[in-house]
RNA sequence: GGGCAAGUGGUGGAAUGGCAUACACGACAGACUUAAAAUCUGUUGGCUGCAAGGUCGUGAGGGUUCGACUCCCUCCUUGCCCACCA
């Protein structure tokens, strides 16, 4: 017979909401465990990502709060972003009626899942009660600087009709929606991260419980790199060009200077020069292709000589100014030393254009570095430093300290470090979003919004079509509004927060929130946080992850809390694929689990999950795979049938053993070992028997894994507490340790056989029994053995 | 081009210096059954052998070690992330 998952489980699920099992309740006699799991958007129904992730943070939960501590598990729901208006074009709804919808969809799904959240601290970060305080961070950055306004070429996508921050931008696409990005002027709103850089920098060190992967995405995307700035004057004028590089060691070498086609002193450089109308065609055209030309294509290098010249501080020589499209403004000082020899780009785009080389460091041996003419491409290595002045015959990487101390003492440079991470643009042209509190005044200028006016709600209406600018732009009564100051005719500002700004710090949130005076609560965010532990997927290692450490520094500076990381340890989990590939719908291989749900249960699926893989790996769904966890769990669930009197002593061995092995798998999340740990308990009681005693404690073993079902098993037993509130059970080490010990003998590392042995024995008196044990000494024969390794309680190996 | 993972039976995977393949899926066989399903019990890396056993075997090659899936070096393959980054 089956066991009846249907009636079990919504059994449960009712008990657990009437009694509110899992309420977080701030108790300050009791140590707290903070878990989460990135919160969902609320697309409507759950795929199997979200099974697996949350899966996994509700057994690590479940377990904490078994071990005792006090549990904080809160859910809510990521509810701005673009989906939703493009569904309500679709459908011609409202995005907050279908965002709602949406959201009680998910919910009733997650639910049926079983998971353990307190969804008394349930949010939203579509409702005002949220987005108030998104405007009140704002604002608060704004009063500080972080926040400001900056007229600049931005990622435009044309798709989308939105600007995109430069970690939305892949590969010259729009992350979205694939379409080729554009650059385009416009006035934008930007957060100051760049002032946080050395911390978010250094206090990567402390993560020692985020996976190392991780932290070596945010540090490169932080991007330190040390180099020297050098200064090269124009010839017959006074103006200087400032290149950076990280090769100072080649600076003899280099043979022109490049400026990036939108470099500010281009258009001056040209001006009246006969290679004015050629220059700014070619600036014309680049910046009319989109970045993905530019960027994809590693083959041609283009490029224009100004006509102008300028001169190499270091040997006074006079060489040519180039504009190409290889060099980027958004890097360095959108200005190159072009080092021929030495640079791979530099030595194609010379080849391209018949200019000048010089080899400045020698290949050991010279074989690359004969001549310029014989070379087929740079020599990027390390060598001995040639034509370079007084520092001939120095190793280069000693010569490029001593050049960039050299160039910074004459005045000629200076050592600077240079950083890849740029400012946060969160400005947005959207409607489904937080409005910036911002008012523009002809008479006062740009006026933040008094904190006694938050919220700034978003109107319920605006005629959006997914085309062209602010849709909150064409909402008259949201547009036009008084100065704060001086009470005129003011409009008020129609762009949009970017998503990221919302998620940056739910977390704190959750600790308090109904707060309606507070972003949170001083006093509860510093008894729950930091989260202890943050599970989700590794596609947001580098944005989400960053940001919520730059508020949570920002939090740190403006004195709310007292911890500097917001996220103690980091599981990152591996996707969920099917025929090897990663589930979604334009492939048509979704497993739906409500499906799955509907066949087995909710405690199956949940089961399978953890068992098919280790969670940071990749998952390949089976179909025979579920059918073999659901079972297991029926196996499991006509033990109680059975039950004896006392069961042998074997048995308890088996119990102890799973406990320690349990126990120390879900601490180290590897739930799949955990699994087929209770599944040789199971075994060892088909074999022999349980009594009563063994099979309660394997019930409260499995029951953070199998929740509603160990609840009805528990109850079964007579039980009348939930199975929440039964304590972990305890390995009895005098149980694990047996009298007779297996030893494995080997012959020159070789294994020959194994002797049952006391596990007391002496070393001596054991090398003598493996000695004379039938089976080994055939292989000894007569030959003297030379050494006897002994590894106590698992292995003698005999050299001969 | 740079960085980080990973490569083990027919399949998912286990073992992180000490009996390679735990646990499961699949397959095969037996018990129960009129029969099937379900359930229970076995067998299940290759080669060789009637058997006991032997021998090979963790992407390839080398090294360290009494002993290597595990550590080191070189290479191959796959995945992920970053990238005209000066």
């Amino acid at each position: 017979m089956l066991y009846n998952f249907k009636e079990i489980e919504e059994k449960w699920q009712r008990f657990w909401q009437e009694n509110s099992i899992f309420k977080a309740k701030h108790s300050p006699e009791k140590k707290k465990f903070y878990c989460l799991e990135m919160f969902p958007y609320p697309s409507g129904k759950i795929h199997m990502g979200h099974v697996r992730n949350y899966t996994i943070g509700d057994v690590y939960s479940r377990y904490q709060r078994q071990k005792g501590y006090e549990v904080l598990h809160p859910m809510g729901f990521d509810a701005f972003g673009q989906p939703a208006e493009n569904a309500a074009i679709k459908n011609k709804t409202k995005p907050d009626d279908w965002t709602h919808k949406c959201i009680e969809w998910m919910k009733v799904e997650l639910k049926k899942m079983g998971f353990s959240y307190d969804w008394e601290r349930e949010l939203s970060t579509c409702d005002s009660s949220y987005y108030k305080w998104n405007q009140w961070i704002f604002l608060k950055m704004f009063e500080r600087g972080l926040a400001y306004k900056k007229a600049s070429g931005v990622n435009w996508c044309p798709s989308c009709s939105t600007t995109l921050a430069n970690e939305e931008v892949i590969e010259g696409e729009c992350w979205r929606c694939h379409s080729p990005v554009e650059q385009k002027e416009l006035e934008q709103w930007y957060l100051k991260i760049t002032e946080y850089k050395e911390r978010l920098l250094e206090d990567l060190k402390q993560l020692d419980k985020w996976p190392p992967r991780v932290i070596a995405m945010q540090s490169n995307w932080i991007g330190k790199s040390q180099g020297t700035e050098i200064y090269f004057r124009l010839k017959d004028s006074d103006k200087v060009i400032t290149v950076f590089t990280t090769r100072a060691d080649t600076i003899f070498g280099a043979t022109y200077v490049v400026l990036a086609p939108e470099h500010p002193l281009v258009k001056e450089i040209i001006r009246g020069r006969p290679q004015e109308k050629e220059a700014l065609t070619f600036i014309e055209r680049v910046s009319q292709e989109s970045k993905i030309s530019r960027v994809k294509e590693d083959v041609k290098k283009e490029g224009v000589w100004t006509g102008a010249y300028c001169i190499n501080p270091v040997n006074r020589e006079v060489i040519l100014v180039w504009i190409a499209d290889y060099v980027l403004m958004e890097y360095g000082t959108g200005a190159i030393m072009a080092v021929p020899a030495h640079d791979q780009r530099d030595f194609l785009f010379t080849k391209e254009h018949n200019l000048p080389m010089r080899i400045v460091i020698k290949s050991p041996g010279h074989q690359v570095t004969r001549s310029p003419e014989e070379m087929r491409e740079a020599y990027e290595g390390d060598g001995l430093q040639v034509n370079s002045g007084e520092f001939d015959g120095l190793a280069n990487q000693e010569a490029k300290i001593k050049i960039a101390q050299w160039m910074e003492k004459e005045g000629m440079g200076k050592i600077v470090t240079h950083w890849r991470l740029r400012d946060w643009l969160i400005s947005r042209q959207r409607y489904w979003g937080t409005p910036i509190p911002i008012v523009y005044c002809p008479k006062c200028g740009i006026v933040p919004v008094p904190y006694e006016a938050l919220p700034v709600e978003l109107p319920e209406d605006a005629p959006f079509t997914g085309e062209g600018g602010s849709p909150l732009g064409k909402v008259k009564e949201f547009v036009d509004t008084v100065c704060p100051k001086c009470q005129e005719k003011a409009r008020r500002e129609t762009d949009t927060m970017a998503t990221f700004f919302d998620s940056s710090w739910y977390f704190l949130r959750f600790c308090s929130p109904q707060d309606e005076n507070n972003p949170f609560d001083v006093k509860e965010a510093k008894y729950w946080m930091p989260v202890d532990q943050y599970i989700g997927g590794i596609e947001h290692a580098i944005l989400h992850l960053l940001y919520s450490r730059f508020f949570t520094k920002f939090f740190q500076d403006l004195g709310m809390i007292d911890f500097h990381e917001p996220f103690k340890s980091l599981l990152t989990q591996g996707m969920v694929l099917k025929d090897g590939e990663v589930m979604s719908k334009s492939r048509g291989n979704i497993v739906d689990p409500d499906s799955i749900i509907q066949k087995y249960g909710a405690d199956t699926l949940r089961l399978f999950i953890l068992f098919a893989a280790p969670p940071e790996t990749e998952l390949e769904w089976d179909d025979r795979g579920i059918e073999g966890a659901f079972k297991f769990l029926n196996r499991l669930w006509r033990i109680q049938d059975n039950l004896k009197e006392k069961a042998d002593l074997q048995v308890y061995r088996a119990l102890h053993k799973a406990i320690k092995k349990v126990t120390a798998d879900i601490e180290e999340f590897k739930f799949n070992t955990a699994i087929a740990g209770l599944m040789e308990l199971v075994n060892a009681i088909y074999q022999s028997g349980a009594d009563k005693e063994v099979f309660s404690q394997l019930v409260v073993l499995i029951s953070p894994i199998a929740p509603h079902f160990s609840e009805e098993l528990w109850q079964g037993l007579g039980h009348s507490e939930s199975i929440t509130r039964a304590p972990w059970p305890r390995a009895d080490e005098s149980l694990l340790t047996e009298e007779n010990i297996t030893i494995v003998i080997q012959i020159n590392g070789k294994h020959r056989g194994t002797i049952v042995v006391s596990k007391d024995i002496a070393e001596e008196e054991l090398k003598q029994r493996c000695l004379n044990e039938p089976g080994i000494k055939k292989w000894i024969e007569d030959k003297p053995a030379k050494k006897i390794i002994v590894v106590p309680g698992k292995l003698v190996n005999i050299v001969i």
